[in-house]
RNA sequence: GUCCCCAUCGUCUAGCGGCUAGGACAUCGCCCUUUCAAGGCGGUAACCGGGGUUCGAUUCCCCGUGGGGGCACCA
């Protein structure tokens, strides 16, 4: 490992589906480690598999990554001196490298058919072989031999030459220490199908030796994989990358995630209408921690302060209320310009109740210091906002709250004072501390409890028994129509 | 079958031989409060089991057990 040059690291998904959490993390820590180290984060469509790859998939994986926040410095769209950065366009790379390796003996052409091949392991098995692998039947074949057979039209793969002698294989990784393999466990598997298209393992390692890669930051699934591919490093004469395997993300029962554990895909959660900051943040801490006790860690510190040597070996849990609490505390710490540009005025619009034109600046912002508290989702707005823009004439009455609240004894003298000490404010002034001013000294006037007072006003206000502070709910009413609806509610009363 | 990985509160984690085993989410209680939130304070809650090593193991080693992954002309 040249640990002189500079850190670049990929992250290589396979368009075969949609972006999902456990790639999503793979690549925001792929993209917070090339950041914290100063290195390049490259993104590299890993399509080998032309079957299963959709162009739609790309496309959807792209938009999640810049959802995500993960700006990559080479990659689709992005250029770069190392392309290309789809596999689907590298194939004459790939046959060169093969190719190269066949006449340099590191790799040989192998013609048994399918059958051959699962008779070989069925035979293993019955005999009890603890090596069940390839038999390595057309390992010694003559050159001249081999080179006319694939001249003649016969069908082949190329299969990587393990040296025998090989010994131990040791895996340098930087989340689980060295991890050794025997490589007698190795068999000498296909780098080239017989179709002529390469195998994910070889493609994988020349791109990653052509583009310089430093360290593979990747699911665990891939550990056992390595000692092949590091076969093929050595065959090619590349250096070894380090390599990081990090744990999978499982469902809540332990399993791993799949569609039954509900959403998977990053673009769900977007669709959800969770923040990109807190996603990130939330993924960001399943399985690595910044001290073990940090838990808000926005964006600019992950691509400051990310480092390997703090990544967790086990599988992960997602926990999805942690995720809404993070979400929730997205929400708050944005300020209310903020929030109400990007997610009070938007939630309005789209349930159509607002375009933004019907009130002035400082109502919306009055609105937001009161919503953000109680909102974790912009599509929760319309829900709790719906009583600012009803009609005094038709706003809903919550059957139990009127009954509870209006029914009772000196409900009607509770509204029917505060429309008197409301009325006397003047309409400018009809603000959260003026009107509570106002209504303060209500309950001794009257000689009645706080909740028998305000609860009232509440209901004949909004409509429920919830509600933000009466001040501000009275003030983003408005004194016009808080007093309409003071004196319609009176007719509620018993 | 074989190889590899993993194992601390319900969940995410801190811990790198000696700690009252810490933090966060969730949960419970209290406070604040006219309601709903938010917030503050406090509580309950964990070292998978068995052997070693050691003066001393959550920590190191071995064996179990339980999870997960690889062994494809998938990635």
């Amino acid at each position: 490992m040249p640990t002189d040059s500079r850190v670049r690291v990929r992250f290589a998904p396979s368009p075969t589906g949609k972006l999902h959490i456990g790639g999503a993390r793979t690549a925001i820590y792929n993209w917070a480690f090339a950041r914290a180290m100063g290195g390049d984060f490259i993104l590299r469509i890993d399509d080998t598999d032309p079957a299963r790859s959709t162009d739609e998939n790309t496309r959807i994986i792209l938009r999640a990554m810049r959802w995500l926040g993960l700006d990559w410095d080479e990659g689709p769209e992005a250029g770069g001196d190392c392309g290309p950065y789809r596999q689907t366009e590298c194939l004459p790379l790939y046959r060169e490298a093969a190719q190269r390796l066949v006449d340099e003996g590191k790799a040989y052409r192998c013609f048994c058919s399918a059958e051959k091949l699962a008779a070989d392991h069925d035979a293993a098995v019955a005999r009890k072989d603890p090596f069940q692998g390839y038999q390595r039947t057309c390992r010694d074949l003559d050159a001249s031999e081999s080179q006319a057979r694939a001249e003649a039209g016969e069908p082949y793969t190329i299969r990587i030459k393990v040296p025998l002698d090989r010994g131990d294989v040791i895996v340098h990784d930087a989340v689980h220490g060295d991890v050794t393999f025997n490589a007698k466990e190795l068999d000498d598997f296909i780098i080239f199908r017989s179709d002529g298209t390469p195998t994910y393992n070889f493609a994988t390692v020349v791109d990653d030796a052509r583009m310089g890669i430093t360290h593979v930051i990747r699911g665990d699934d891939h550990l056992s994989n390595t000692p092949r591919q590091i076969m093929v490093y050595e065959a090619l004469g590349a250096p070894t990358p380090t390599f990081a395997h990090i744990s999978m993300i499982l469902g809540a029962d332990g399993k791993k995630l799949s569609k039954r554990h509900g959403a998977t895909s990053v673009e769900e959660y977007r669709d959800t209408g969770f923040l990109s900051d807190a996603f990130v943040n939330y993924l960001a801490l399943l399985g690595w921690s910044l001290d073990g006790e940090t838990t808000i860690i926005p964006r600019d510190v992950l691509a400051s302060r990310f480092s390997l040597d703090h990544v967790s070996k086990n599988p992960a849990i997602m926990d999805p209320e942690k995720l809404d609490w993070m979400q929730q505390h997205y929400i708050m710490a944005m300020d209310d310009a903020e929030f109400t540009r990007e997610i009070l005025l938007p939630a309005l619009d789209e349930a159509g109740l607002d375009d933004g034109t019907k009130r002035d600046g400082a109502w919306y912002a009055l609105l937001a210091q009161v919503l953000k508290p109680r909102v974790t989702f912009a599509r929760e707005i319309a829900g709790q906002t719906g009583y600012l823009y009803a009609s005094d004439d038709d706003l809903a009455y919550d059957e139990k709250a009127v009954a509870k609240w209006l029914g009772k004894a000196g409900a009607r003298e509770a509204l029917d004072a505060a429309g008197t000490a409301l009325g006397t404010l003047p309409a400018d002034g009809f603000t959260p501390a003026a009107i509570e001013n106002a209504l303060e000294a209500l309950p001794e006037q009257l000689g009645m409890g706080k909740g028998k007072v305000f609860q009232p006003i509440r209901v004949a206000v909004v409509g429920g028994a919830a509600s933000p502070g009466i001040g501000e709910t009275l003030a983003l009413v408005g004194k016009e129509h808080v007093l309409a609806r003071l004196a319609r509610a009176t007719s509620l009363c018993a």
